[in-house]
This record gives C-alpha cells, structure tokens and sequence, in this order.
DNA sequence: ATTAATTCTATCGATTTACTAGACTTTAGA
DNA sequence: TCTAAAGTCTAGTAAATCGATAGAATTAAT
C-alpha cells in the first residue's frame, strides 16, 4: 500500500502537471486544490524538490512547478522516493538490496526467486503510469 | 513490502510443503526448519490455521499439516491474510475496498484508475506463484 | 497422573506514520 | 528599508503498527 505521503505527492504533481506553463503554485494553493494538510505537505513538497521532481521560487509571488515532464514521472520513482522498495522483500530488490538475516543458505532464500518475478512485473506496470497518464482521465 | 509474519508464513508453508504425505510437523520443528522465532511463529500457525491453510493436532504428537494442496497456495492469498491488500490505495481494491476520504469527487479520485491497473497486473503475478512452485527450486 | 503438544490472551518496546508547531530565510514591492 | 508573503528547516507528538515474548489454559497420548 501507499502511504499517505506517496499518495499525496502524486496527488500534488497531478495538481501542478493541470496548471498551466509557466504557472508557480502557492503550498496553500495546491493543498486546497488537491485537499492536503498544509504542513504536512510543505514536507512532501521539500521532498519532491530534492527528487527533483519540482523546483520552487522563494520569497513573495513564490511556489512550486513543475521540472520534469509529467511524460517521464513514473508510479515507480515516487513509490521509491517514499515509500521505498517495490519488491516485496529486501532480498528481492533492485534499489534496496539487503541480505535477508534469517535464511540459511545464505546466498539464495527459497523466496526470493520467486518475489523478483513478481518485482519485475510490477515495476513493468508502474513504470507504465506516469502523471500524464492519470491527468487525461 | 511483505511483513515478516507474511514471510514467515510462506517459509512455514514451504517447510510443511516439503514433508512426506501425513508427516505431522511440531512448531518447534518448522521453527527451527525455517528459521523462525518459535512463539512468533505459533501466532502464524494458528493465522494459518483459521485461514484454512493448514490444519492441526492438538496434545502430545501433535502438530501441524497442510489441508490445501501447494499448487493452490499462492502469494496472493498469503499477502491477503497477514498484510491485507494488493492494491496500493484501499479505493482500488476489490478485497478491502474503502472509500479515500481525501478525495473531492467522491466517486472516483484522480488516481484509482491507475492503481486498479497496477493491481490486476500485480494480482495476475502473485496468483501465479504458489508454494509447490517456490518448493522446486 | 504425567508429559508434550497446541491455543489463547495479554503485554511490551521500538519504530513508523501522519501530522503540527514554530522559528528562520528569502523575495517583491511600497 | 520595511513589511508581507512566500518557502525552508528542525522538532515534537499522539496513535498505530510491528515483531516478538510470557505465561496460563487446554488437549491428547501413554
């Protein structure tokens, strides 16, 4: 499952992706557009700035926009950016390797062979949803 | 991600998968099989066990055995009983469907119909990998 | 009755989640 | 240069969840 911070960065960049070019949305401005907690996404923002995924103007008459094409904005990478792994175990991941501490035979665990196929697609299929694919709806 | 109970789950189901026909198998024995925290894994068995997966034997020489068959066990129905939906919004879900309460146009929110794609897709994947096939590897 | 097993209920510490608070910085314009 | 309006940063917090443990109760074979 998303978490609430995945769910409502998506919900932000769709937010920004329907405005026009050129547009800077205010924080306020997109959390009553998009029916977030201010604050929290303030922090969500933040994040999604130092994914690059937006940049911001400070100061007055500042806010954020958009710096990648909503075309190249994947499911996948705001998955990973927050909520992590899209595998179903560590062992299994491609971002997120770690060795799983209770299996055996060390090198190989009796699911992970299995849990990277499903990995692979699944990440086939986020990778096919980007912002543009959820605007024109 | 899969939580451990889940992972622990399968393991077990693995381990009781690869015992001979009518052979009883004690929690300390799956514990020590799989590696699993022993009282943990008592919690998961009894999951299991209300979840008709595997059914047991009280008193002395009891334990527990398997009452599905390995090829009808899928991940699916694994990641069902200990972590709960597929799908990565309760919205797009079909087993624990609920409304998000964020969104404005109540109906449908902006971003349920890619997610509902996300699920069938990931769905299809997990419902194809069963405990016989982890078994033969 | 004894022993060995499952079953049930409760609890616990640590972590994570979903926010909120507030001080600080930057910028535009009067 | 002052002020208003914006983003930035660091903390904190209440509630839930997770991973596990404890111990008593129940069941069954000998």
């Amino acid at each position: 499952m998303l978490s609430h911070k995945a769910k409502y960065a998506l919900k932000a960049l769709l937010y920004l992706a329907e405005q026009d070019e050129n547009h800077i949305s205010r924080t306020v401005e997109i959390a009553e557009g998009a029916n977030i907690p201010k604050k929290f996404l303030e922090q969500i923002l933040l994040d999604l700035k130092r994914g690059r995924f937006v940049s911001s103007k400070q100061g007055k008459f500042g806010g954020y926009y958009l710096i990648k094409s909503k075309n190249d904005i994947t499911l996948a990478e705001i998955h990973r950016l927050f909520d992590g792994a899209i595998a179903l175990l560590p062992c299994a991941s491609l971002n997120f390797y770690e060795p799983c501490s209770d299996c055996k035979t060390e090198s190989e665990c009796s699911l992970r062979h299995g849990l990277m196929l499903i990995r692979d697609k699944t990440l086939k299929a986020m990778e096919g949803i980007t912002i543009a694919s959820l605007v024109k709806k």
